[in-house]
RNA sequence: GGAGAGAUGCCUGAGUGGCCGAAAGGAACAGUUUGCUAAACUGUCGUACUGGUAACGGUACCGAGGGUUCGAAUCCCUCUCUCUCCGCCA
């Protein structure tokens, strides 16, 4: 959520950066100011209604103290007509400021200035790319098949107990993906990560301060008697374990990581391009969140970038970097890099990690600050980033490293899986 | 699931209708002093909105929401959460 003051004091810098993300509405944007105008007069007035009252409130009290009942009764008859007033005016408040509220979510974060213009995600921007493309062997098969092949996932069993997008891991499949699990927590916890175990349910309030809720509501699996949400995300736990605090300007940077199982109903996505791993209602992630100083949060989300690449590095993945232009990026982010890993036997990129800047869109919402030694609050800003997400990095790994002898583990992980092939 | 108790500032905790944005103690921060890993003294010490260039004001907030009243931390209603005991249980 956008800081009204900011939109006040620059409107015409709010809509050119809205254009990047190709969110033309001047109108909008003019009704918050108008409404805040609104809120203002209305505060004012109700302020100084508030202190008459007040004052003559504190006035009867002194009366009757004295024993001067006459007096103090003919001001309760003025004092009454205060009440109305009052009650009039913050029903009118809490009005408007509903009102705002309800637009301002409307309106997404701005992107950054380093953002690129675009639309669809062909004009993301190629920031890098490595490793070599792995050359297969003739009769390479897709990761479903070569799960099926060497029975390390089970879609179909999965079907049977829960549903389509809920795979069985077995056997090897299991361990690998222990072993991706905890290779990827253990060079978080290098880089200073602090490993956190949050509850894979959240309740409204959460949502609603990393931004799912209310708009994205759809996209999370609810359940009904508790009113709690499974978690897309660890993001959502991991950020809101700084909802309403003020931390010291000292305690930033804050770096969390956790590892959580993700739930995403994905309605409405169906069809080939999400077969098997590609796209599953149930997933492990390990999620980087952090929480710095303005001053310095593009410097984070460099390393944080600089970061994920040295995992898919160690796994031996071949992978590009995007900076996803402004109508790609998500509604909450400033900035964010997608990491993209290649499928050799389907022959595409598939997205592993998005790593965002959020500045203080989410912190705003979270009414995240911390305080300088001066003694000034001010919102701090959030990052977050996998690092990474599971399914589609072993459906790369079960591409690129297939052989004759069967699916080779990169040496980093060996020591993770205890196997060096699966077979 | 049954029974009871409670929710006040960073923490402990007082406050049962006006003199309470809130005692006291602790923590923290700053200063003074004495000196040796600390003590004593003094001061500062919530958040948000709002008026003002500022100085300095105003308003709201004592779990949340509503009500009574000229006036609510204090009375009434609803909700949420926490704790204790019993039951069940990984």
């Amino acid at each position: 959520m956008l800081q009204v003051s900011y939109i006040r004091e620059n409107r015409e810098e709010v809509l050119n950066r809205l254009s990047v993300k190709n969110f033309k509405s001047v109108e909008l944007v003019d009704q918050i100011i108008k409404l805040d105008d609104d809120r203002r007069q209305t505060q004012t007035k109700l302020d100084s209604i508030a202190a008459e009252a007040n004052a003559s409130a504190k006035k009867i009290g002194e009366l009757m103290r004295q024993g001067l009942k006459d007096e103090a009764e003919s001001l309760k008859q003025q004092s009454n007509n205060f009440k109305e007033q009052t009650k009039d005016l913050s029903d009118k408040l809490s009005a408007i400021e509903i009102l705002l509220q309800n637009e301002l979510v409307l309106l997404p974060n701005l992107p950054h200035v380093s953002v690129p213009k675009g639309k669809s995600p062909e004009e993301n921007v190629v920031v890098l790319e490595h490793g070599q493309i792995p050359q297969l062997m003739p009769n390479a098969l897709p990761h479903w098949e070569l799960a099926a092949k060497y029975d390390i996932i089970d879609f179909e069993l999965g079907n049977k107990i829960a549903g389509a997008g809920f795979p069985v891991y077995k056997g090897k499949g299991a361990k690998l993906q222990r072993a991706l699990i905890n290779f990827f927590l253990d060079h978080a916890d290098k880089v200073g990560y602090r490993e956190m175990q949050p509850p894979i349910v959240v309740n409204e309030a959460s949502g609603f301060g990393t931004g799912q809720l209310p708009d994205k509501e759809g996209q999370m699996y609810h359940i009904g008697v508790d009113n709690l949400y499974l978690i897309p995300t660890a993001e959502v736990p991991v950020t809101n374990l700084y909802r309403d605090v003020i931390l010291k300007e000292e305690e930033l940077p804050v770096k969390n990581c956790a590892y959580t199982p993700c739930f995403r109903r994905e309605a409405g996505s169906y069809g080939a391009h999400v077969r098997g791993l590609n796209r599953l209602h149930q997933f492990d992630k390990v999620e980087i969140v952090q929480v710095v100083h303005p001053n310095n949060s593009y410097e984070v989300l460099e390393d944080m970038s600089t970061y994920v690449q040295s995992l898919l590095r160690a796994l031996e993945l071949p992978y590009r970097v995007l900076s996803l232009c402004g109508g790609d990026m998500s509604f909450t982010s400033a900035k964010t890099y997608d990491m993209e890993v290649w499928c050799a036997a389907q022959a595409r990129w598939l997205e592993v990690s998005s790593v965002s800047n959020f500045e203080t869109y989410q912190s705003n919402r979270l009414k995240l600050r911390f305080k300088s030694k001066e003694g000034k609050s001010q919102l701090a800003h959030t990052l977050n980033g996998s690092a990474l997400a599971l399914p589609r990095i072993v459906a790369s790994l079960l591409e690129n490293n297939q052989t004759e002898q069967g699916i080779k583990i990169p040496a980093a992980l060996v020591p993770y899986t205890g196997f060096e092939y699966i077979n």
